[in-house]
DNA sequence: CAATATTACATACGCTGTAAGTGTAGGGTG
DNA sequence: CACCCTACACTTACAGCGTATGTAATATTG
């Protein structure tokens, strides 16, 4: 991370101030004052700086907001190299859980549906990779991320669909190529999406994916229903939980 | 709805302007504008009125926040007298995801975790009695809220716990004791956690719930991974799946 | 009717995001 | 060296925000 401009040393008064440094004062004010008051004056006297300067890096607040996001996803930890997909995919769970308890301020952004910026885009694409290569089928991989996304990751995501109608048509074939090389199974994945079913598009795969995260959960939890005392003694199916649960200590941020 | 004020009929110039109305003109802006255009001189315009009348009807601005979120989860309908759990919780499921659909504002208001209001609570205690009277214990009451509620109902509820502690001891028996008349189910639960392990209460809970909820997909989605084709052919696990996807038909807001 | 409580209005203050214009430092070119 | 050009920080200004405060109008009660 030390980086910085690599100008001469001659003199240093100047440290350019960069977008990255500018989202990062800008998470830790968040965390410190709260997300209400984060205000571009604010941020600009944290970085010793008069608020309109800050438009030289960013478009406005909304791209700051975009931007802080997007460096929450990148704290996530990815420790790829796990044979069992289920062990990876709990990992993934249980860090993003612990960032998003780290900044508080950040789901109910994430909720406001801006667009994904590239650290979520490689955090997206990563977890189905995972899935896919765990033996998942394209449609499975589809309705997994979302059930586990909505709820583990805290995403509502509308990644794909909505937004490739906004642009003309030939953008978006640019902009699809552009993300094959590197987003690979988002796209194959929204590729699969696309010509599902040509005319049901629009809102109903998302019905589609709500309904079958929920009777997942509904299911699940109907065969655990008389299971009484402590969940899963030995019933065979929910074998898993219980083994797992004291496993990972989360430590409530250090400061 | 026609209950206006019961005055004589000999002027009617003042139509007194309660907190309800007040409420609903802030939701009705809010669909129509968009929840960042929601501002007091906007929604006092809207009522006829000046921006300082409306604190005559409520506290502030995040009392209208709050107030509007209650508003929204009161539109849920809860369709008791259902003889299968399963079913009615998925209408309830289902009635709550179309709501948010018509108020696209509101999850990212519920995910800012405000204190929850009458219509809230109502709304809660009633699908705990539901998930009770199905035949489940507290505990895994306690587990299946917190699971189906942060990902179908869009809650990412604290309700209790955290807030018994912010005011005086005997502020909260009576507290308590006032809310086991109305929310008989949520006292069960909430005092069943409370002494559940007098040293673990804070954090830890919530992790044991997210761990629970994450297992519980997991698990269902290892079970189905390689039923590749169509999900749940006939495995008899995931029977329930298929057949119900299409029962529902939700139309996309008459708006 | 008079007294009181409730509610609406008017003004004002400090804050917000940001459009528009000014000033200047650093590097590449003649 | 002088030159200009680009990049970036600063200054000023404006409309809109939530709301504290004070006053006027209306409704309710005795």
């Amino acid at each position: 991370m030390e980086m910085t401009t690599p100008t001469d040393s001659s003199t240093e008064p100047r440290v350019p101030l960069t977008k990255d440094r500018v989202l990062r004062a800008a998470v830790d004010l968040a965390d410190e004052s709260g997300i209400e008051s984060l205000s571009m004056r604010k941020l600009g006297q944290k970085l010793g700086v008069e608020a309109m300067s800050l438009y030289n890096h960013v478009a406005n607040k909304d791209d700051i907001l975009d931007g802080i996001i997007d460096v929450v996803v990148s704290e996530i930890e990815v420790l790829s190299g796990e044979a069992d997909w289920k062990v990876a995919m709990r990992e993934r769970a249980l860090s993003a859980r612990e960032v998003l308890l780290r900044h508080p301020w950040a789901p109910s952004l994430m909720a406001s549906g801006t667009k994904p910026g590239p650290a979520m885009l490689r955090f997206f694409d990563s977890t189905l990779g995972l899935l896919r290569e765990a033996g998942f089928s394209i449609e499975m991989t589809h309705h997994a991320i979302h059930a586990i996304g909505s709820r583990a990751l805290g995403f509502t995501q509308d990644l794909f669909g909505e937004d490739k109608e906004d642009l003309g048509p030939e953008v978006a074939a640019i902009f699809l190529q552009q993300m094959a090389d590197e987003y690979p199974y988002i796209t194959e994945l929204s590729l699969e999406v696309s010509h599902d079913d040509e005319t049901t598009l629009d809102g109903w795969d998302d019905q589609v994916q709500f309904e079958f995260g929920l009777d997942l959960i509904l299911d699940g939890l109907d065969s655990l229903r008389e299971t009484g005392e402590q969940f899963a003694a030995g019933e065979g199916k929910v074998q898993s939980i219980a083994p797992i649960v004291h496993s990972v200590e989360i430590d409530r941020g250090p400061h």
